[in-house]
DNA sequence: GCTCCTGATGGAAACGATTTCACCTTAGCT
DNA sequence: AGCTAAGGTGAAATCGTTTCCATCAGGAGC
């Protein structure tokens, strides 16, 4: 028995395909009469409009496609799941591409969301100043926002002050008491969010007069950092803080300085970038700065959306969000400087004194 | 200017849309001269295949289909990937959906899915044995396996043996001196996993006369889990280790441990399941039960191709995969039972010393 | 009574590919 | 030479919808 199509609705209201299409899909004026009839034959013959004939003839497809460097680093699961939040809001469905950080698999995925006739694409890039996603979409005039990138003017986009933010942090570890530090980074070129948060930092610490920040960079496929981290201590040595591109990477890179010998914070301060939950619940909790992770891709979406509804393109400039200074564990000190002046050197990982939080509820 | 069509191709090239059609999709016989001018013509317009009328005229889309309950759980979105590279491997696209552990929802998505023409559907559902999802995918002859689901036979399916693993489990609490087990569980209704996994610890510790493990069951939605803790220990004061269904439950009941003020792994010892890198960052370190998740994604997958590939159904059993207990800080004396004899007393409800097992391996 | 407009409808042409079928060559055999 | 088989090709049907256009009925306005 084959699945029926809006012919067979159409044959069993007693209409044309042209009537059922409109009654089904709220296209023209339809009498009440006809209405009810179709969607009583829709329903009796289990009837769902195919979204591949649809999208043909319509030209957009009724999905938003998103694009995203990765599903392991939790910031863009959740932002992808703010996108479907908003894009069910509308109705509208969600495709996912994941492209490892690689700007051509970037370009190519973007072409094959848009040849899917994607009513929007949301996409975090490599670099926003230069991606060949970003042109395949305006080229082929399909509305885009991108979000975690904060872009130069001419584009829509949804971030964070990455810059602003990162002097925050740099204002934290300094009021901490550090004063040698270090910025790792996910490699530069894949993701123009490193880069401006190693600037942000490294303008902060020549606006305060301190020490420029040494760089190390990485790459996000290793997990483990220790090589790197041991090189940037060679060159180094008496570094105290590290503030690190992201707090998947702060995670590793606190495991990592653990291996080294080397204890968080006592020895070497570490903090993040996004505010990831996990980042909470470990120990030393991980100072970080909190960004509206799902919001940023809701309102990514709401700006494709809203405009759609406007049939105006999205505004082309960046919608800023707020972010915020998390204290933790791994950047002691941060509301008392005097412990950190007396951070004791010790021989080996294992036995640090782990502070146990004295917070209970009631 | 008109995105070109095959048409515009064949124009091109001096020959008919069928012809042009055979060049680029290596339908049926085409002269070699023939097949050059195709492709360079379409090379010259910088011509696609439209993925829309491609996948109405044939039938499928050449894309596989993806349900995850989440993306927020690493496992999933590793899985994820694991079914991206084998989908890629083969020239085919994935289609993500999430439903967040909701049965309703995930019928809805399967059918959205399979209504794409998708050429396989791996999913993970709530309940294997009774899933709205797997019926729709059957009932529309759509090839479908599921991941991380240990179905009854009859269902395609990869996953580990999820009752043996959580054996492994109460067999190294065992052999560490715990002897007050509790398990923490996602909502049993919205994941068989967590269901199956009581079910062996608790096979397990009847087999070895031990005493029946406390059950709590949680929600994922929460992430604070101190109150469920709190009337877990007011029910059970001398409970001295956790199973918690997952790894991310488990780092959020570490942290909830401590919130109350007991230690892990000193008060209680707390194991996970399914091994995600972060757990191996953490202080203390995950006890966990390591999967090979995105292995479960790739093998999930090829079974699909495999079986297309084949013109044949994918085999309707399990394909088990090998899972292996990973010792960690948060269950101490794994490995060393005489840590785990001198875990000193703390002023806490945990203090009583427990009796610890004599065996140790190695 | 006549025109004009509006609302409801159906026929048929898109949308962009694939595939069936029939046709024509040409090569290979006897 | 005559016959068959196979390779190459194109016209046209098809997938399932939407939408343009024409048609028609009926009411309003003159």
């Amino acid at each position: 028995m084959r699945r029926p199509t809006i012919a067979d609705v159409a044959a069993r209201a007693g209409c044309s395909p042209a009537t059922a299409s409109r009654a089904l899909s709220g296209g023209g004026p339809v009498s009440e009469a006809a209405r009810l009839r179709v969607d009583a034959a829709a329903r009796a013959l289990g009837f769902r409009l195919d979204p591949l004939g649809r999208a043909l003839r319509r030209g957009r497809s009724g999905a938003i496609g998103v694009l995203a460097p990765s599903l392991a680093n939790p910031v863009f699961a959740e932002a992808i799941e703010g996108v479907e939040v908003a894009a069910a809001a509308a109705g509208l469905t969600v495709l996912v591409a994941c492209v490892g950080y690689d700007a051509a698999r970037e370009a190519a995925a973007a072409e094959a969301l848009i040849d899917r006739r994607v009513d929007g694409l949301v996409m975090t890039v490599a670099d926003a100043a230069a991606s060949l996603a970003v042109d395949r979409a305006r080229r082929s005039g399909t509305p885009c926002a991108l979000m975690f990138n904060q872009p130069p003017d001419g584009v829509t986009a949804v971030c964070v002050d990455n810059r602003a933010a990162a002097g925050d942090v740099a204002e934290a570890m300094l009021a901490a008491g550090r004063r040698r530090l270090g910025f790792v980074a996910g490699r530069f070129a894949t993701s123009d969010r490193s880069r401006q948060r190693f600037e942000g930092l490294a303008a902060a610490l020549a606006e305060a007069g301190a020490r420029p920040p040494e760089l190390v960079e990485v790459s996000y496929a290793d997990h483990d950092h220790r090589a790197a981290l041991a090189a940037l201590f060679a060159r180094a040595p008496r570094i105290d803080a590290l503030f690190c591109s992201n707090d998947m990477l702060a995670l590793a890179v606190i495991a990592g300085l653990r291996a080294l010998g080397r204890s968080v914070p006592d020895d070497v301060a570490v903090v993040g970038f996004d505010g990831v939950a996990v980042g909470a619940l470990t120990q030393p909790s991980l100072a970080t700065v909190v960004t509206p992770t799902a919001e940023m891709g809701r309102a990514a979406a709401g700006l494709l959306l809203a405009a759609r509804a406007q049939g105006r393109p999205p505004a082309p400039e960046a919608l800023i969000l707020p972010h915020q200074f998390r204290p933790g564990e791994s950047l002691a000190g941060a509301a008392d400087p005097d412990t950190a002046r007396q951070r004791q050197v010790r021989p080996s990982p294992g036995k640090a004194l782990r502070q146990t939080s004295e917070e209970s509820e009631t």
